[in-house]
DNA sequence: CTCTTTATAAACCGATTGGTTGATTACAAG
DNA sequence: CTTGTAATCAACCAATCGGTTTATAAAGAG
């Protein structure tokens, strides 16, 4: 199966794009559970549960277990740690960029009777 | 515009299920740029990219301000910290989970010998 | 074996996505 | 004014998404 880098940061952030499954998540933040658990507490069926619990696995978010015939669905932190590393990247970068920007400022305060520079 | 909390955590992840978006993301991580310089890259057309800056820009990823007949496209990593808290609360809550899991291990250590299932 | 529980598979449907092309707005320069 | 540039709007299309209903598989319990 095709699952490159950016394929899986495609499946897990539209895996998270969806209130349902944020909340299966958050559900399983507090243990395993099975599909009627998790559907329980949901307006939606069983079936559709268990569509969302795909989009997740497929996304390596939850990996699923046996017991007998349930089918326990467990969380795994690892694909939301590199969610996060992902996202610091590029927040982390940008608040550097902010502190280039203060250096920039100041080194223009300074040089304040020179030729001013063009940055386009 | 209805945007609920949870919405705007839809509107985001999907957002950043889109490896076109989340490269428009890593450009703008290193400045501002308009949708001209954004459409470069691709082999898309602009109508395409400004699309997807509309999709950002409605999960309030992103801004936009005016100069002239240029729109200039500036990150915003408030949001982008949104979706790390609300990830980090449940990664974090499972690893607490895990420090649980060694004290329930150490309760069935201590009564092993049992079924595994219903003990009768 | 049959019956029940748990869960998935398959087919279908309306809404949304991601892309295209063509027309239109907004602004500045000649 | 006309021309050119930057960007969006509008209509359209194939593919995907989230949900349903129906049917099926898999594993105990009686």
């Amino acid at each position: 199966m095709n699952t490159s880098d950016d394929d899986l940061l495609d499946r897990a952030f539209l895996a998270l794009a969806d209130p349902a499954r944020r909340r299966i998540i958050a559900r399983l933040s507090r243990g395993p559970a099975t599909v009627n658990e998790l559907a329980e507490p949901f307006a939606i069926s069983k079936q559709a549960v268990s569509k969302h619990i795909q989009v997740l696995e497929q996304a390596q978010l939850v990996t699923r277990s046996r017991d007998a015939q349930r089918r326990p669905v467990h969380l795994d932190p690892a694909r939301l740690e590199a969610l996060t590393a992902w996202i610091d990247r590029y927040r982390l970068v940008r608040e550097e960029q902010f502190r280039n920007l203060d250096a920039v400022l100041s080194e223009q305060a300074a040089s304040r009777g020179r030729q001013t520079k063009d940055p386009s």
